[in-house]
DNA sequence: ACGAAACTAGAAACCGCTTACTACGGTCCT
DNA sequence: AGGACCGTAGTAAGCGGTTTCTAGTTTCGT
């Protein structure tokens, strides 16, 4: 139950604790004889450091930590091997917490991470619009800041420019207004936004990248084709069948994200239509069931493991290499781009009657 | 930079640090009046104890530890969610290492777990059957012993009688009998085991399974029929393609797991035959991948969330509850069912003929 | 009104390790 | 030969809490 301490060693190897110290972290010149007898010593009596006494004696604690919503979801599954990966690059433990879509939860957690003294702690996903709690969000930051650590946004929008945070985005608005000039390059001209919540951070950026393309090509952004909700499965499929039995006014659809697009393609299916035939499916983050779907999905891939890694570099201050003379970065952006599967097809000239006779109908 | 200490609270509401840590630690009376200075004083310096002192100081480190393969891979994340959501209800944080297959890795992390004084560590996942690696984790179970932790052995065979270590088990053996007995209760005489690395012990186990239910039911145990390899689904197709070309010699697949009966299928399909009507595929560990496959998987459902949470409760000594008066649990066995989708049905007779040409063959 | 019991609060001893500072013997150089 | 240096090793002061004792006040009971 009482484990060997530095001091054991010490009297076992006949020297001062100092000197075991010394030897183990090699930061100190020490006679190779006396390293050899507190080797053996550390060896016989299977010492192992107390990484507490450690950490509260200056050295760091060596971790790193990133809050995530849920491990089962890949796209945060993703995000959290890219930084237990580079943590682990950098000689970092790396702890993993989830929220289970928990405000306070997170909140919470950043405190307890705070008293951890992690070198870092990553956020990850979306955020809701919500000024009182972001402002929480900031005055953490400043909390970490003050003890040395950082607080890194990944995904999600700022919490405010006077707070200490590091940022690590992706092309939202971009990957939306590739994958919508997509869709209306291969003639689709009425396209239904299909979830996503109203005031989600991700939500509002890849609408205005939706809008945008639509604008660009002179196409009308029509409400009726605004369709926010969950970011879930069973949404997709149930929004997609209410919509489908009204007499769909579109003949695509461009899902909020990868899950609302397989839920919205069963409902197709379980309407007797087919995909891309029939109506187009595009979708976002391009997760693994991206290409298990059939047709496959045509989606926007996110390079979700590297923003993980940037996180950590980003956090720990690793030197960038491509411009060693700019002083530490703060923000980092990774792209997106689309992938072009099999959900998408030109628009069959009976359904874009459909479309526009139910177009009529939405404008009544 | 530089953090507030219990000191500085004490300093500003005029008492020891002593009080100030009744106050926060809740376990020791301390006069209203005072309580209200105290903590006046922590929320006006934003004061956040220090993890690591307070661990040195005796009280625990209140954290779990979790050292899995990989994040991606769903057996992992479910394992690790259900890790994750107990030790927070435990009032515990988690921290989730990978080994990325690497031995040396995993008991490096042992090692540097148990530096951090994790109160438990939960290695996961099968193990290659290899006396020198096991000797290697019961001596690190040993010294986590010692030092109050306890090593968890989660679906992964124990090291010894004598080495300390909990262990969570799910029922292989039982699960590869109940589906191959399934499969021929369907009428298939000739089924194929398809992968898993022949010294790992979950393979072990579930070919020991397999070939009782074979047994049972009077049929011989064909040396031919069993193809052991990687546990990936680039295997199961693979694999499945060559023998498909060499002329099947069985009617189904019982794939070692999930992903391998996915390659299997793929074969399957691309060879211009049908799943189940030319060959039935099953396969074992029901991840979601299961029911995305078409048709839908039909497979062994391990209760791997339940897994993680048993592992925790165990590690932590947690009552069972149905029998309080027995002394601390230290093995738990979770069972498992099968899952009847539609990847498996009868042998058709053309095909069950060609198979048994096929046995002929490999007889020769 | 007096002593005991019940509350509160402080002093100080750790917890186990790192590290600045000090000490000491031997080399090397002038 | 004597002092400047170099290479080693020890001493001890923290790091920031927790907790055991000790002690001063009240509150009561009789």
């Amino acid at each position: 139950m009482s484990e060997a301490t530095i001091a054991d060693v010490a009297r076992l190897a006949g020297v001062s604790s100092a000197t075991v110290s010394r030897v183990i972290n090699r930061n100190y010149p020490v006679a190779e004889s006396t390293r050899a007898r507190v080797e053996a010593a550390i060896s016989e009596l299977g010492y192992v450091a107390n990484a507490h006494a450690r950490a509260l004696a200056g050295a760091t604690n060596r971790t790193v930590a990133i809050i995530i919503n849920d491990l089962i979801d890949p796209f945060y599954a993703y995000i959290a091997r890219g930084v237990e990966r580079e943590a682990t690059a950098q000689g970092r433990l790396c702890l993993v917490c989830c929220t289970h879509g928990s405000h306070e939860q997170e909140l919470a957690l950043i405190d307890l991470l705070h008293e951890q003294r992690a070198d870092a702690v990553i956020l990850v996903g979306g955020a809701y619009e919500d000024r009182a709690y972001a402002a929480q969000v900031a005055k953490r930051a400043r909390a970490l800041h003050a003890s040395g650590s950082t607080l890194v946004l990944c995904g999600r929008p700022g919490v405010g420019d006077d707070a200490p945070t590091k940022v690590v985005e992706y092309d939202n608005e971009g990957g939306a207004f590739a994958i919508t000039d997509y869709l209306i390059t291969q003639g689709h001209r009425r396209v239904l936004f299909l979830g996503g919540p109203s005031l989600f951070s991700t939500t509002i950026a890849r609408l205005a990248g939706h809008r945008r393309a639509l604008e660009l090509r002179g196409l009308p952004y029509d409400e009726s084709l605004i369709s926010p909700g969950p970011l879930s499965r069973r949404f997709g499929y149930e929004r997609t069948r209410e919509l489908l039995a009204e007499g769909p006014g579109f003949t695509a659809i461009f899902a909020a994200n990868d899950n609302v697009a397989a839920g919205a393609m069963q409902a197709i299916e379980a309407a007797g239509l087919s995909v891309p035939a029939d109506i187009s499916v595009a979708g976002y983050d391009d997760v693994p069931l991206a290409q298990e779907l059939r047709p496959q999905l045509t989606t926007v891939r996110i390079p979700l493991e590297e923003m993980g890694r940037q996180a950590v570099q980003l956090a720990l201050g690793v030197a960038d290499g491509s411009d060693y003379l700019s002083p530490v970065r703060t923000t980092t952006r990774v792209g997106t781009s689309i992938v072009v599967r099999q959900s998408v097809g030109a628009p069959s000239a009976k359904k874009a009657l459909a479309a526009a006779s139910g177009r009529k109908r939405a404008g009544r």
